[in-house]
DNA sequence: CCATCCACGTTTTTT
DNA sequence: ACGTGGATGG
């Protein structure tokens, strides 16, 4: 059956596992998503399993995107009805429908870290907690710890009284709870407990979804959390169809309570369990796995195993050490740039890797010279952005009412003259009369001691009247355009005519285009929808397929991914392994570092090259630094350090910073031989031009000598994007052609306008009617 | 009520 | 080095 073919034995084995639990221990490599995307296919087409009881789960987004496209390819027409989701979404989706059978309202609203710490302020200054002496954060890394751990407040006080802390932590659990639960919101690690707490307080609930869920499978579960296992244990438990995937050596989230038992113990949990080894590597070279292997052997309670491969040695591993990281970044564009213009590479096959995210601006800035283009994932994520999160406050109002954290973001966002000393004393009246803060603010004249503030405050509930009266026939886009001009936000960024609010508003003509591709291709499009789908998705995710450019993330963020050539920066001790892992007194602490070096080492397929600098500047203090332990950990013969041994450093006083201390190194030992001679090349490469779209923005208003490379190169981004799009011709249908969409199915093309930086297209579908979409985002086919 | 200045601290990693 | 958040002065 053609389903199998191109499997080898032990993939074929896990694809045909029918009933009962499995557990596939897949290396790097292996062919993990094609033994999970192979499996759906088959039990539908050989086992006549219905779709729709089929459920695959993973981590990220970007998984469940590409787990999608594929289950989609392989298993025909009724593949679209297989469940494929990330943990919490799925979790927003079932408590979307019963979360009031637990006592929240189903348009409850996600708190991100950002909130969270807001709230968790607020607790604390309502507890007279000082939070200099305590931190915020650790109250929630605390309280996640114990949500990860299934323990409600009350469990904490009953079971944590032993130490002095942990009382107060207990107190501010409770309550922080109680706010969450006032404002109707959930933070993270609530989506996923609240979903469990839902299944044990309403059987019918938990058998509906069991019914539904036969089939179940679950990706990277090595990284699943006892919340997580508890979540899939209970859906399982009735048809016992579960099947896990994954790799005990990559397991690289311990801090976020990712428990490793779960994949270690489960044939314990399910002594019924078939396991099945996927060793055989597809992806990287000989040399490559030799050295991952060589480093994750070093870690003990693993379940043992080699991964090996068919593909050939292929070349050493490079090694390269640099005086300082200003030379490392050097040496890696300089690199990346040689194998481009030798015709090795393209940009999009290179992959720049660190353990930290402020790692990334040096490298930026080299590339930013030597015009490579480059995209960084993750860091300040885009709905992270002030003036971004300001709308959706607006909109998160609109939406719920009962979030007073939103409310109070933008009650006097822009200035409206209402101030602190207003806003507490609204603030007290709500608390005393156990109402919402946004209720509170409608009752405005009740409220003692607020004199001429009444009017501005009346103004602003009208405002959000308004809007709240329109929702019901405005698209998300055009609810938000009403609030970005009815408010006065985008006329108080264009007075103030800085560069920083230019690509405020940049931002936000972002913002809106996003909501408008939500309009268009959510199946039901509503507001609270859009901010639920934006409130789950991670940098990561928007990493499009194919652009041609260099992508630079951390060691984290690499997961899962893979690429022809990898640059593995900041290899030192106290940088990778990362300090306290170094000092701590828990030896898994460093296991865990080696781990994400094993998974650093396995994105790479035809090449790697890690590099290491002496010096480094953290925290405005310079750091002198051992080469990674995990360098060492990799024998000679498999690796390659360049043409040592003569001349001296190829970089001395070329970066202009540093100065003396520098130079006093400069006497020293040569190191970073080999280094490539830094050539700034013509630029190159295609663009898609989304630095135009994801501005980042900068520190400082005078502009450098930096900002203005960076400001040309956007331009010549955006140019070059228009450039394409017109050349190019852009489409390859033409009105009245039929066309292909992947969502709304089979249309006739009616009319096609040209707009700012896209092609409008309306089509109307055979199903779905008449729609109008951007043709760079609704990706039609011609048929 | 708002703008400016100073002091402080800073978890590696993310859904 | 950097941003944040608090205190201070207009």
């Amino acid at each position: 059956m053609a389903i199998l073919e191109s499997l080898n034995k032990e993939q074929k084995e896990a694809v045909c596992h029918y009933e009962g639990p499995l557990l596939i221990l897949a290396g790097a490599g292996s062919g993990k998503t094609r033994v999970l995307t192979h499996r759906i296919a088959w039990l539908i087409e050989e086992k006549e399993v219905n779709p729709w009881n089929i459920m695959a789960i993973t981590f990220t987004n970007k998984a469940a995107g590409e787990m999608r496209e594929r289950v989609d390819q392989l298993a025909g027409d009724e593949a679209g009805r297989v469940w494929v989701a990330t943990f919490h979404s799925t979790c927003v989706r079932i408590l979307r429908g019963f979360i009031e059978m637990i006592g929240y309202g189903k348009n409850f609203t996600i708190y991100d870290s950002d909130d969270q710490k807001t709230l968790m302020k607020e607790v604390c200054r309502q507890l007279q907690i000082d939070t200099k002496k305590y931190r915020e954060r650790m109250f929630l890394s605390a309280i996640s710890a114990a949500k990860n751990e299934m323990i409600s407040p009350a469990d904490f006080q009953k079971q944590e009284r032993d130490l002095f802390q942990n009382e107060m932590i207990a107190r501010v659990y409770a309550e922080y709870q109680k706010q969450l639960a006032g404002n109707n919101a959930l933070d993270f690690d609530d989506l996923l407990c609240k979903t469990v707490e839902l299944f044990r307080s309403c059987p019918d609930v938990l058998a509906y979804y069991q019914e539904r869920f036969r089939f179940i499978m679950v990706d990277e579960y090595q990284d699943t959390n006892k919340v997580q296992f508890e979540f899939v244990s209970l859906l399982a438990s009735k048809y016992r169809n579960l099947c896990v995937v994954g790799d005990d050596d990559q397991s690289i989230y311990k801090f976020r309570g990712a428990n490793i038992g779960n994949i270690l113990n489960f044939e314990q949990v399910f002594p019924d369990a078939k396991v099945i080894r996927l060793e055989q590597n597809y992806r990287s070279t000989q040399n490559i796995l030799s050295a991952a292997n060589e480093v994750i052997r070093h870690n003990k309670g693993r379940k043992s195993k080699t991964l090996w491969t068919s593909n050939g040695d292929g070349c050493k591993v490079d090694f390269r050490e640099f005086l300082n990281a200003q030379e490392e970044a050097e040496y890696v564009s300089g690199a990346v740039s040689q194998m481009v213009r030798q015709g090795d590479c393209r940009y999009g096959d290179c992959a720049v890797l660190y353990r930290t995210n402020a790692q990334s601006r040096l490298f930026e800035e080299k590339f930013l010279t030597a015009n490579i283009p480059y995209r960084i994932i993750g860091g300040v994520n885009f709905y992270a952005r002030r003036e971004i999160k300001d709308l959706l406050a607006y909109l998160k109002t609109v939406d719920n009412g009962m979030d007073d954290l939103a409310v109070r973001r933008i009650i006097n966002v822009p200035k409206r003259g209402i101030g602190a000393a207003t806003i507490a004393k609204v603030q007290d009246y709500a608390l005393s009369h156990a109402m919402s803060f946004y209720d509170a603010l409608r009752a405005a004249k009740e409220i003692p001691g607020i004199g001429r503030s009444v009017s501005k405050l009346n103004s602003f509930v009208t405002l959000i009247q308004t809007l709240r009266s329109k929702q019901e026939f405005y698209s998300v886009k055009e609810l938000l355009e009403d609030i970005a001009e009815q408010t006065g936000y985008i006329k108080e960024l264009e007075e103030e005519g800085t560069e920083e609010a230019k690509e405020r508003i940049e931002n936000i003509n972002e913002l809106i285009s996003r909501t408008s591709v939500y309009d268009e291709t959510a199946e039901e499009p509503s507001l609270s929808g859009f901010l639920e789908e934006i409130a789950l998705v991670a940098d990561i995710d928007s990493a499009r397929e194919g652009e041609d450019r260099v992508l630079l993330m951390t060691l984290h963020s690499a997961k899962g991914l893979e690429f022809p050539q990898v640059f593995m920066v900041g290899m030192e001790d106290g940088l990778f392994p990362g300090y306290s892992s170094v000092v701590s007194d828990d030896p898994t602490d460093l296991e865990e570092e080696r781990r994400l070096c094993y998974v650093g080492i396995t994105r790479a397929m035809k090449h790697l090259t890690m590099t290491g600098a002496r010096m480094r500047m953290i925290r405005g203090e310079t750091q002198i630094h051992m080469i990674s332990r995990f360098v060492q950990d990799i024998p000679e013969e498999l690796l390659s350090r360049g043409d040592s041994g003569e001349g001296g450093p190829l970089y001395r006083g070329s970066t202009g910073k540093g100065g003396a201390k520098e130079r006093a190194w400069g006497g020293e030992r040569a190191y970073g031989n080999g280094a490539l001679p830094h050539e700034g090349h013509a630029y190159g490469g295609q663009m898609s031009g989304d630095d135009a779209l994801f501005p980042r923005r900068s520190p400082d208003h005078q502009t450098s000598a930096y900002q203005q490379k960076r400001e040309a190169f956007r331009a010549r981004a955006y140019n070059t994007q228009q450039f394409e799009v017109k050349k190019s011709d852009g489409l390859s249908y033409k009105e009245g052609d039929t066309v292909r969409h992947v969502k709304f199915g089979v249309g006739i093309v009616q009319k096609i306008t040209e707009g700012g930086r896209d092609y409008e297209v309306t089509v109307e579908f055979e199903r779905f009617g008449v729609k109008k979409m951007f043709a760079a985002f609704a990706k039609l086919q011609k048929l």
